[in-house]
DNA sequence: AGGAGTTTGTGAACGGGAGAACAAAACGGC
DNA sequence: GCCGTTTTGTTCTCCCGTTCACAAACTCCT
């Protein structure tokens, strides 16, 4: 999220920026800020603030953005396809280079430019790129098979769309986006302002 | 989640179960997952675990996801398409009623069998169906101000995808979902885990 | 050179979530 | 009807992230 402010600054001429401008561009406390850039080491110079392009390098070297990640989806219905397009990840250091989906009717479709592919094909897929990152959006009965596919080929992080519980060995990470999640968090805050201001009945 | 894993044991017929079992289900552990039941009262039985569709029921009250909630998308590209077509989201009681974007060559397009329709039309929309979540899928510099609109036009929760920090009055709920950020997450712990082992060297 | 004004970096206090542990309650067998 | 077993609901403790507050350090102006 740093990072990402930073580059806006960066974008809008900013050569150097204080902590408390550059935590209000990230959305949080300055005072938590300095600490987590305190965790990088000491960047800043004080009664200045930080050297907005420095400091973008460090932070990139730090969270290993420097050089690009390849990646592979693994099911590519609408959710797998957006991701295929999505421009955010190749702008953030992200190379999809497999698209591949167990339904053969799927394969002769070519989506962002890239064939998709047999899920057979992940093993070598992985071998020669080097793959260690792993995109899952599959439905959700999928998921497990799909991520022990992965694992068993050497990907050690998983990025999991499917609304399921991912069971994987150690050394594996595995981080869960849920979409329907967020918007029933939200549907949940509705539903209590409508209580609070008595507009709605909750039976 | 909780509510989700006694869907899915419902489907497999289970009638009755323990705190432990639930827990599993959702990857919770199971003190942590009673404390939280508890919160919405006391639905179990001591001795013998909690019936699985009347918890279900009780947890789809608290949460607001017994009626529908209508819900506009703003920004229909790649991402915005996906989300049209998600079905999640119709079956996790979420109804989208309409699909906005600015750029007019896109409004004869049809998604997901809904009409794209001009981002002016947004306040009769909201009002016409009494909408009070919107979605952003807009590109990171249109953001600001599709909330802007939206917040005006009486939406008082957004679900932000776009890689930005909306700010919006009191009383309005915003979340954000970046999916980059995720796999950038992914990707720092790739690299710590490759300079642990001594595979791959950092400069 | 020295002091006033800024801003960082960090030690201390606060708050809240997570897990362990246990009392209360329900069921089943005798 | 009573006791052992099982499982919930809750309390207590611990730990970690966040925030406050302040000393150290840097710049600018006189």
């Amino acid at each position: 999220m740093y990072l990402r402010a930073l580059i806006g600054l960066a974008e809008d001429g900013t050569t150097t920026c204080s902590s408390e401008e550059l935590a209000a561009s990230a959305g949080v406390n300055s005072a938590k800020l300095r600490k987590d850039l305190s965790y990088l080491g000491s960047y800043g110079t004080r009664g200045v603030g930080y050297d907005v392009e420095y400091l973008r390098y460090q932070i990139a070297r730090e969270i290993g953005v420097t050089h690009d990640w390849p990646v592979v989806i693994v099911g590519i219905g609408n959710l797998g396809h957006a991701l295929a397009n999505y421009s955010g990840f190749r702008s953030r250091g992200f190379r999809v280079v497999a698209l591949l989906d167990a339904d053969p009717s799927r394969h002769d479709e070519v989506v962002a430019g890239l064939d998709v592919r047999s899920f057979e094909d992940l093993e070598s897929i992985v071998t020669e790129h080097d793959v260690s990152i792993g995109v899952i959006a599959t439905p959700a009965v999928a998921s497990q098979s799909v991520a022990d596919r992965m694992v068993a080929a050497g990907i050690t992080s998983i990025l999991n769309f499917a609304p399921s519980v991912l069971s994987v060995p150690d050394g594996v990470d595995v981080r869960k986006v849920d979409l329907s999640i967020e918007l029933q968090i939200l549907a949940y805050h509705e539903q209590r302002k409508s209580v609070a201001t008595g507009t709605e009945g909750v039976s």
